[in-house]
DNA sequence: AATGAATGAGTCTTCATTCAT
DNA sequence: CATGAATGAAGACTCATTCAT
């Protein structure tokens, strides 16, 4: 199991602290307090004194970790992509299961992810428009490849049958995309439905969506 | 094909100025002028002086047709939304045809709608965080009604046993959150798909989740 | 007497106001305030707020006439420099005098000048670090100007054999150089000298270094 | 050559540091770094965080050195002034040449010294409204030292007949600045002429000013 | 009703200085 | 005595909103 090529596909956010220990810290406190105050308020309401008072340090130290506020909100990108996309490759690498079980269990680990991470999920989505170039450019490569990954699970799954012959490469990205319903229709879910019927739901429509021949074996 | 029911359902934004057809001209030079400057550079970014250049109006005079900068996006919000629930209705509305027919009408030309409108539909789902709560409210409201017209589709679709007994609220909304996937994965398709491929990539998709195939199959 | 070819010689500093003569009158109220802050505690001590308060402006209003803090400074160097080179050609071009007389005419009315502007010249030679390059270039391009009015009146004298053969560009520039002792030697004089003595004193030192022949005559 | 009178001239700065040598040592790497710093980029411009780069020592050492960042200025500025003034002790106090002789030998000694030091020359010019009330204080009584120097030389001079009748205060004031020409001046001449011609042409400016060929010619 | 200058609260960011280790 | 992270006051600048003309 490689590790990932950190500092290659990386922005690095620059930080005049050498302590490498100590800027892991405060970047976590950063983070999460960042995180917080920006899926309530969102990134451009949210002030570096609002970030200053949830974390606990004062500003001077604060721009002691960051160049830019802006790094803090690629930070907690950073911080959530990493997150899903180390999951998304421990669901595959670590697992040998028929092709459906796996891709069952990647939606519903996913998925139960998804929910405990709704906010900040929904915050990826609203404010790439406030990440620089750069940033932006980083976020969307791990969003490739996050894409990937699924691609990779419906390969496995097409080779043996399981799934019809349709354009995987659209289908992982709507697939991946459908792992967001969650946290981006909240508002209109979370008055009509239970938690329950909204996973299964969604694990519902996929499969469905994609495993024609298995589908159709189980409701025989 | 009745009116909406204005002042019950609408969030009005206030005006001082009397005479209905220039606030209307004005506001639609607001909209055009912001829609496109919000697009381009998010809510937030874009600055008061920025859609005044962009609509040809001074400061003041903008500000005789709205209150708060918020009242601007309010109303490319509800240009929008009012455009998609008027074209949703109106394909259910003046539709007989079998449901199986409808429903691929319905989202092959809600698609097209989508694809022409990609950036504004993108900035709706950015930018509920700016909304005031009045405003969002009444923006989740029209979600919610669009969603039900999805609904009675399938309703429909269903009772002629078209479709496969699902939870069909779900599905409609899991259905009206992928109109939005060409929006909202642009970046990710852009550079690796054709609009043909992507446009019917969704389309098989949803079609397949609603088990549509089969279904006609069952019924010969 | 043509007017100088402004726009073309000048930095230009934006404004986003379009009354000219509103802008003409704004900024000289900045400039004056500008001029006695910047004198009284140098560029950098002086904060935006000084100038606010000693002109009467908001910092908003402040930038609608400016776009950075230097901009400020430049003014004010564009306001002396302009009054100092105006006056430079005036003496000159409404001269017919005698080189020697046009040479101690010019002295005499430069060295009041630089009196009555001991501050603001004094400021001059302290700040050039804080312009930014392209200011700094207008600025030194109006001061070589400068140093060749004052060449045209030692060549002048020279041709008519008044002076001896000295590289005049040198001496240019060194009486150029002198002209602000009384500016930048202020703390050493002040207490030992009274004004009649240094400027005479001045005079005297360049018209001796210049104009052996006279002198010799006028000593007889 | 007696020491000069520490203590009662110089403004003592405070260091909290025993070790007499090592303060020196100290002092030495922290001026040094500070004088490129400052002519490179302006004492205002410059940070602590600059020097500590530039010198190597942390900003907790530096400041074990000293207690504000103008006492760096004032120790640039001491460490020059020094330097200047005990050159001009030695032209004078170690020479029995013919005044003339000795006058020519002290400027074209110091004008190669300002040649080699011009950027801290000109700082020094630059930045006096950096100083606070004391080391301004300090550093204007070398200054009068210096120029006291100069009209020491010139005193000699004119008991001998040498130099006209002159305000020998007011003159050697105006030499004192001159000998700053180049420093200050630098921009206006590099472009036109060499290292030779303005060393001589201010030499040769200064020595007409005095008279000297005059007298000379007077008394043969 | 249109204009565009005025307003000033509020933001990000820097940096001299301190202090715990 | 050295180190370098912490501190927070203060500065430049922006921009939504108002208001006199």
């Amino acid at each position: 199991m490689k590790t990932e090529k950190k500092g290659l596909e990386k922005r690095e956010v620059g930080t005049s602290v050498r302590d490498k220990l100590l800027v892991e810290t405060r970047r976590n406190q950063i983070i999460q307090a960042a995180n917080e105050m920006f899926t309530r308020k969102g990134f451009h309401q949210t002030t570096i004194k609002d970030i200053c008072e949830a974390s606990g340090l004062g500003p001077g130290t604060l721009y002691n970790y960051i160049h830019k506020k802006e790094d803090i909100l690629y930070l907690v990108y950073d911080k959530l992509t990493t997150m899903l996309n180390k999951t998304a490759r421990d669901l595959i690498e670590g697992n040998d299961n028929e092709p459906l079980d796996q891709l069952k269990e990647f939606l519903g680990k996913t998925i139960d992810i998804v929910w405990e991470n709704q906010e900040s999920i929904l915050l990826m989505y609203r404010e790439t428009a406030a990440l620089d170039k750069e940033s932006l450019y980083t976020v969307l490569k791990k969003e490739s490849k996050y894409v990937r990954y699924v691609e990779e699970i419906l390969a496995r799954a097409r080779k043996k049958g399981v799934i019809q012959n349709t354009n995987t490469g659209i289908a992982a990205n709507i697939i991946a995309y459908l792992l967001a319903f969650i946290a981006l229709r909240r508002w209109n879910l979370k008055n009509r439905f239970n938690e329950q019927e909204i996973k299964s739901g969604l694990v519902d429509f996929i499969m469905r969506a994609l495993c024609i021949t298995d589908a159709r074996k189980k409701r025989r």
